[in-house]
DNA sequence: GTCTATAAATCGATAGAC
DNA sequence: GTCTATCGATTTATAGAC
């Protein structure tokens, strides 16, 4: 019936979180302004509000739309052929492309909250696409041969007991030592990623992707899987 | 001759700052408004522009204040006795227990850029305190046997270059490979981190002390520390 | 060095005509 | 669903009296 008009709505939406999106480059998620894109868009400040109740929303509609951005190219990343390894390592090399290419959007992300925003639950889906698809390729690895158990000391008791509780969700199958060491890869993927979107690797060292390259390798190391030709093509370009 | 002046300025100036860094908790870095400091303080907004002749000046004060009480813990938790992994541990457990009692002023330090802000070099001083602590921890660890060499593939030639720079300055006499490591246990250090102080780790891990007790035994892993009883006494409060 | 006063903007959100 | 108009606030920064 009204499937035009709704049409219409969506399209307008979309516009909005555009030029949202384009703003939040200048202004930061805490200058970000309902006025300011209204104006960009020659729309009247208050015709926003049919389309996002506050500002919140706004941000909100953002941060899914980042999350989800960021969750599909590391889906897509993981489709490649190859061992698990090599998919993961291509998964972390599309996320840190991804966050290097949208710096405002990985801020709203891993960034600092936003002051007085306070996330709905909406967010917490699409947030999880992207460890996820590294979740299944870790089990993908340890069912395959990939992942070598070692011998390592066990993990202390009142950490099994909660990394089991995350492995039953997220790694069903893969030994309890694993599932904690893929939470600091975890860690370490976007901590080093945080540093470079936020400038501060600069000041250490010149050409982060090779040193990227290097903590891939020390991904892998972690978790477990063998070291044998396994980080696929080392990808050149930034 | 005018030390009475003088000494008058600066206390007014710490007050102004004190009260800038308890604002912070509100508004953010980015809401940050001399005009909001100065109602609380009881001054004329006019009045403040003889202290700070703009809000950058006043983030940069901040700034270089939150730099040094970090670098100050880190570098009294370097001081305890033992050996260099155990003093290792405990600066990082210093790190984490300063950035989630300060987690504002820790967002201003490694969150996202303050739009519109740009760090003058004055920061870069005070910024290296903690990672120059942990850099003379590591030497003094490679220098006492601490640290065993193992046989690890060799660093890539590219990375090589840049590291080896990196470590005359930061960890003169440490070997290529354990300098490299030392970079991606930066990066760990602070993910975790971040993700503890800006309530990401929540959803994943309840008691996330736990995990940082095995995050340092994975960091010290990682630079080649042996593994023999050396992370110190497993502090149990949070 | 602090004050009042002011300029020239900004903002979120709402009311009500059309 | 878009508009004008408005409320009630905010901000940085400056001018000039005292």
């Amino acid at each position: 019936m009204s499937n035009a008009r709704q049409r219409v709505h969506q399209a307008v939406r979309r516009d909005i979180v555009d030029e949202a999106r384009r703003q939040l480059a200048e202004t930061g998620a805490a200058g970000l302004s309902l006025r300011a894109v209204a104006r960009e868009l020659g729309m009247a400040s208050s015709a926003m509000y049919r389309y996002f109740a506050s500002r919140d929303e706004l941000i909100t509609a953002l941060i899914v739309e980042a999350y989800d951005a960021m969750g599909e190219v590391a889906e897509q990343a993981a489709t490649t052929g190859g061992p698990a390894a090599r998919r993961i390592a291509e998964v972390c090399r599309a996320v840190r492309a991804w966050s290097l290419d949208h710096p405002y959007e990985y801020g709203l992300l891993y960034g600092s909250p936003v002051p007085g925003y306070e996330a709905p639950g909406l967010t917490t889906g699409p947030a999880s696409r992207v460890v996820d698809t590294l979740g299944r390729l870790v089990v993908d690895g340890w069912e395959h041969g990939e992942v070598t158990p070692g011998d390592h000391p066990p993990v202390p008791r009142p950490l099994a007991a909660q990394v089991k509780r995350l492995g039953q969700l997220a790694m069903p199958g893969v030994p309890t030592w694993t599932v904690a060491r893929a939470t600091q890869v975890w860690a370490l993927l976007f901590g080093q990623i945080g540093f470079e979107v936020f400038g501060r690797m600069t000041q250490v060292v010149e050409a982060p992707e090779v040193l990227f390259e290097f903590t891939i390798a020390t991904m892998l190391d972690l978790v477990g899987f063998a070291p044998d030709r396994r980080t696929g093509p080392r990808s050149t370009s930034a």
